[in-house]
Formats: C-alpha cells, sequence, structure tokens
RNA sequence: GGCCCGUUGGUCAAGCGGUCAAGACGGCGGCCUCUCACGCCGCAAACAGGAGUUCGAUUCUCCUACGGGUCACCA
C-alpha cells in the first residue's frame, strides 16, 4: 500500500506535522509531582453528580499538587449539541468550588494549550490522523450504516464477537485503486484504526484506584475519525491529553473497556501514557437491586434536584468527599471548623467498587455541615434559595431580616448546636411562625386537658409575663402557673407520681407553645418569646385564650 | 453472549496473614430535658460459597455464585 498516496488522498490540506504541535504545545513547566488534571465533560446542558465526583477529585488531585485543572469540553458530537450548555457547565462546577486554572470559559479560551473545545481542534485531530495514515497505522472505511448493521446481525446469528475486525473488517486491506473511486464519486468515509491486537494477548496495567489490571488486547478497528472529520471520543483523548500534557486521566470506570484502545492509541500515536484514576459508579436502590445512577430514570443525578431541594452547596461538598474518601469522615470530627479544601484528598483512599448514593447519610452531613454555619449565613442563603423556589417565604425573610437572622441564632454557636433541617425547603416549617403573614395553629390541644385549665393557665401567664425577665425568672414563673392549676412544676416528682397531678409544667409550656408557634413542637419557648416580642406574644396568647 | 471490574452488618466503610473484625448513617432501647432539635450511653447487625497455600486466613491463589460496567460514525 501506498501509504504516501493515501494520506496526501484524505489529506490533502494538512501541511503541519506533529512535530509542529510538539513545539507549539511544550511540557509544562511544573515542579515534580505536580498533578495537570482536566473536567472533560460534553456538554449536554445536563450537569450531574458524575461530574462533580469526577471534578471534585481532579480538582483536588491538581490543586494540592500545585497542578493545574484545565476544562475541555468534548462537543465531538453534533448531534448532542445543546446551546449555552457550556455556561451551565462552568457555572455549577464554579458554584461548588471547582475553580479552572485554564480551559474553555463562556464565552472563549484562557490557557496556551487549546483551543479547548475539541468541535475547534478538527486542524490539529487531522495532523495525527494523517501520521498514522502515513505509517499504516489507519485507513479509511466506506461502509455505510446499513452495512454495518449487516455486520451486526450476521455476528448475532454466529454469535460472534461483535465488532469490526477480522473477516468483518471489510476495508482493512482494500486496494488503494478501490479506496480512489470510492473516493472520487464522493462516498462518505470514517478512519479507522489498524489494530493490531488480539483476544490472544494480555495487557497488564496499574490504574491508580483499580490497582494492578490485567486486561485482553483490543483487536476491533475502531473508528477514529467520524466522516464529518470530526474525531471520536477516543482518538481525541490521546491527542488532546498528550498535546495538552495531562498527566492524569480521572474518569468513570465505565472507560475501563476502551483503555486497551486508548493504550494502543498512544503507542502508536508516540505518546507517553498518563496516570489513569478509573472511580467507580454511584449506584442507586432500584427495588432489591443496586444499579448505576441513570440520566433518564433518576432526577436525584442532576445537580439541579439538589439545588430545588435547597441542598446548601457545602452539604453536596462534603458529602461528595465522604463518598470519595472513606477517611474525610473523621478528618472533619476531628477537625470540625477547618475548610474542607484543608482535607489531604489521597485516590489511595478512594473505593474500587462502586458506592451506593445515600440520602439519609447526605441529609446527616448536610446537618452537621449547616449547624457550623453562623446565624447570618444560613439568613443569607436560605433567602437566596428562597428567592428562587419559594417567593412567599423569599418575602417574609427580607422584611424581617433582624427577626429572622434572631430566629436562626437559637441554639447555634456552642458546642451542641441544633440540627433542625438539612436542607433549605424545611426552613419555612421550622420557623415560618416567627412571621405574622406565615403563622397558623397547626397542632392542636389534647382532649385530656380541660379547655377551663388552658385558658386559666394561658391568662396567668400573661398576667405575670414580663419580656425582662431572665431565662430562670420566665420559667419559674411558668412553674408558677402549674402549681396553681395543679400540675407539677417538678418533673422528678411528676415522674415519680404522675396520678397526683393533673398534668406537669411541661403541659403548661406546651399550652404556650402551641398558642405562640402553633405547634407542639418547637425551640426554646424563652427565646422565642424573646424574639416575637411582647407585643406578638401577648396577642397570640390572647387570641388563642378567645377562640378556646 | 464476549471482555472487564467488584463482593466486610440494611447503607457508607476501616482492615492490608494472628483483631473480642473499627467507626459513621439508619434502626431499636435508655439517659438528659418544659416539647422538639442536640448530646450522651447501650443493643441488634457483616467478612457471598467452595477448594487450595500456610502453624494460622476477612486479608494470598483458583473455581463457583451474585452484582455492576461495557461491547456506536455517544461521550
Amino acid at each position: 500500500m501506498d501509504t504516501l498516496k493515501l494520506a496526501a488522498l484524505l489529506f490533502p490540506d494538512v501541511t503541519k506535522t506533529p512535530e509542529d504541535m510538539e513545539a507549539l504545545f511544550p511540557e509544562r513547566d511544573l515542579p515534580k509531582g505536580a498533578v495537570v488534571s482536566r473536567a472533560a465533560p460534553s456538554p449536554t446542558g445536563f450537569v450531574h453528580l458524575g461530574n462533580l465526583v469526577q471534578g471534585l477529585t481532579s480538582e483536588r488531585m491538581s490543586h494540592q499538587s500545585g497542578g493545574i485543572l484545565f476544562l475541555r469540553v468534548e462537543d465531538t458530537d453534533a448531534k448532542r449539541e445543546i446551546p449555552g450548555a457550556v455556561e451551565t457547565l462552568i457555572k455549577a462546577l464554579r458554584h461548588y468550588d471547582i475553580e479552572f486554572d485554564e480551559g474553555a470559559t463562556v464565552d472563549g479560551d484562557h490557557g496556551l494549550y487549546g483551543p479547548y473545545r475539541q468541535s475547534q481542534r478538527k486542524d490539529i485531530y487531522h495532523i495525527y490522523a494523517k501520521k498514522l495514515v502515513l505509517e499504516g497505522l489507519a485507513y479509511p472505511c466506506f461502509c455505510t450504516e446499513e452495512d454495518l448493521a449487516n455486520m451486526r446481525d450476521e455476528q448475532e446469528a454466529e454469535k460472534a464477537n461483535f465488532g469490526y475486525f477480522g473477516k468483518w473488517a471489510l476495508w482493512r486491506d482494500r486496494s488503494i485503486e478501490d479506496i480512489e473511486e470510492k473516493l472520487s464519486s464522493g462516498i462518505p468515509w470514517v478512519l479507522r484504526f489498524r489494530s493490531t491486537g488480539s483476544l490472544e494477548n494480555k495487557i497488564k496495567f496499574t490504574d491508580l484506584i483499580k490497582g494492578d489490571l490485567e486486561l485482553t488486547e483490543n483487536d476491533i478497528d475502531h473508528v477514529l475519525l467520524k466522516s464529518d472529520g470530526i474525531p471520536t471520543y477516543h482518538f481525541a483523548h490521546a491527542v488532546d491529553d498528550h498535546l495538552m500534557r495531562t498527566t492524569h486521566v480521572v474518569r468513570g470506570d465505565e472507560w475501563l473497556p476502551s483503555l486497551p484502545l486508548h493504550i494502543q492509541l498512544f503507542k502508536a500515536l508516540g505518546f507517553r501514557l498518563p496516570k489513569y484514576v478509573h472511580i467507580g459508579p454511584l449506584m442507586k436502590m432500584d427495588g432489591n437491586s443496586k444499579r448505576k445512577l441513570s440520566k433518564r430514570k433518576d432526577p436525584e443525578l442532576a445537580l439541579t434536584y439538589y439545588k430545588a431541594e435547597g441542598y446548601p452547596v457545602e452539604s453536596i461538598y462534603e458529602y461528595i468527599l465522604t463518598i470519595l474518601n472513606s477517611n474525610f469522615e473523621d478528618w472533619r470530627r476531628a477537625n470540625p471548623a477547618l475548610p474542607a479544601a484543608d482535607f489531604k484528598f489521597s485516590y489511595k483512599k478512594m473505593n474500587p467498587a462502586g458506592s451506593l448514593f445515600d440520602v439519609m447519610k447526605l441529609r446527616d452531613v448536610s446537618k452537621d455541615v449547616i449547624s457550623r454555619m453562623d446565624a447570618k449565613k444560613v439568613y443569607t442563603d436560605v433567602l437566596s434559595w428562597a428567592l428562587e423556589f419559594d417567593l412567599e417565604f423569599a418575602s417574609c425573610l427580607s422584611k424581617y431580616e433582624d427577626t429572622s437572622i434572631a430566629a436562626f441564632s437559637i441554639g447555634r454557636g456552642g458546642k451542641k448546636p441544633r440540627k433542625d433541617f438539612a436542607v433549605w425547603k424545611e426552613v419555612k416549617e421550622y420557623m415560618g411562625f416567627f412571621f405574622d403573614e406565615l403563622f397558623t395553629i397547626e397542632d392542636s390541644y389534647g382532649d385530656e386537658f380541660s379547655k377551663d385549665d388552658i385558658k386559666a393557665a394561658l391568662s396567668m401567664f400573661l398576667d405575670t409575663y414580663c419580656p425582662e425577665d431572665d431565662r430562670t425568672v420566665w420559667f419559674d414563673k411558668v412553674k408558677a402557673v402549674a402549681d396553681s392549676l395543679g400540675f407539677a412544676s417538678d418533673m422528678k416528682l411528676y415522674r415519680d407520681n404522675p396520678e397526683a397531678f393533673k398534668g406537669s409544667v411541661a403541659d403548661i409550656s406546651m399550652f404556650l407553645r402551641v398558642a405562640v408557634t402553633g405547634k407542639i413542637n418547637s425551640p426554646d419557648m424563652y427565646d422565642v418569646m424573646q424574639i416575637l416580642g411582647h407585643e406578638r406574644v401577648e396577642t397570640r396568647i390572647n387570641n388563642m385564650i378567645s377562640s378556646l
């Protein structure tokens, strides 16, 4: 085969050489051990947990080592192009603290190793495609979709392996005359890799997470360039990660099966193989079995879901860290106040198998995270959530800023902070009663209490209530009400002999609580009344008395 | 079906030839307590199965089972 002629036929416009590229994109000048890694998502408009897991791992490995993190947009599939997807992507990742040092930006590129959109790198890919053709390592294939469908049917019938190989590789050894003829009549073609691999041979490989692997060689002549001249993932991966000088490829382990092809490709192109970090999939429980989280079926895969639920970004970040590095939880317990970025992330602590995504655990993490925030921060975050998802609540929050912050301050900041909500969505239910606009009586008094007693308790309390009282004095007054109505003011006494009383001071408190908050359960009554103010407390209690 | 990866309590997971097999979430019970939310104490709960190697296997090897992934001109 005259490869010189073939290359000229296939790539008449390519004048540059791989050497030119090497000169254009030299090795990076970085300290030893610095990791160059990337996020390389395809812009489908759907940003999901997988992107975050991948991005976070790359980001930590790069930045912790003093290296570089860049963003490359893998937009080689014209059919899936969604306008605005890149912007969505960048914003979402930035939202979760993943900042890129270089790469695609909303309206262009930043960095010396671009372009960072694969759709703009066609010329570069063709230089290497031509090189492979010249070396007899790639060839054009003119099979139609129909040809390939037939191939597959036959393979199925014969119970043969699937794919373009062996006798099925129709164009692998065609004469240059055949090729020229097709070419001149304008038949579209793809460029295929001429694989020399065999199923008989194994290759040894070490993945940073999975450890030592033994893989079967690839014997399929995979497509390198599609008929529009745009590369497939495999070819783009090899060319880009080499020219962008990536040292560590972090990706989902669904790529493991094509790793033998990638290894072949790097070798054929004369590139040094990067390190690979294959992350296990995120799973969910589906009936009795686990399965990979799916874009189609699982709304909780999308990042927008967590935003709408009102999970703080810090919670998601911390939860993903606990999934990725099993020792993160211990570290967090030991260092509750440190930023998560101080944690020493290690791929050695990553689990080779997939993990089940556990919402209960996420909630627990989230409660912890929120309990560590100060009231002002909670207020700000809840407000910005509400502005997008609950306008009625948002208007109360901004109208009563001081009250809101005071409410968020209850039980916050101490050694044992309250953990009342895991997501912003739950905040309204927790503290909406502070706002007259949202206050309603939700719970009622049990039948075991007489209305007269309740009324008496409420008005007696009002008679003595003084907002200037401190906590102890306040509670002594509540106890006094209990005593005078035949309710126990001492809980121990009551527990020892409940029959001797109508109830206890706990019940008296409950009378007040329902009147003031509308609920059986609430944060500390003293604090609540302090925040509500004398006037509101009085009004609400009086309203309750007259409604009984 | 081929190829590959994985398998410690319900879930996330320590463990890296000798442990009474950590811890966390969830569950259950209790304590604390004016309710709730915390916090504290305790309980139940696991090395998929079978062969080897070894004085000794959760840990090493093989087989089986099960789970998952992947076999596109998608990434």
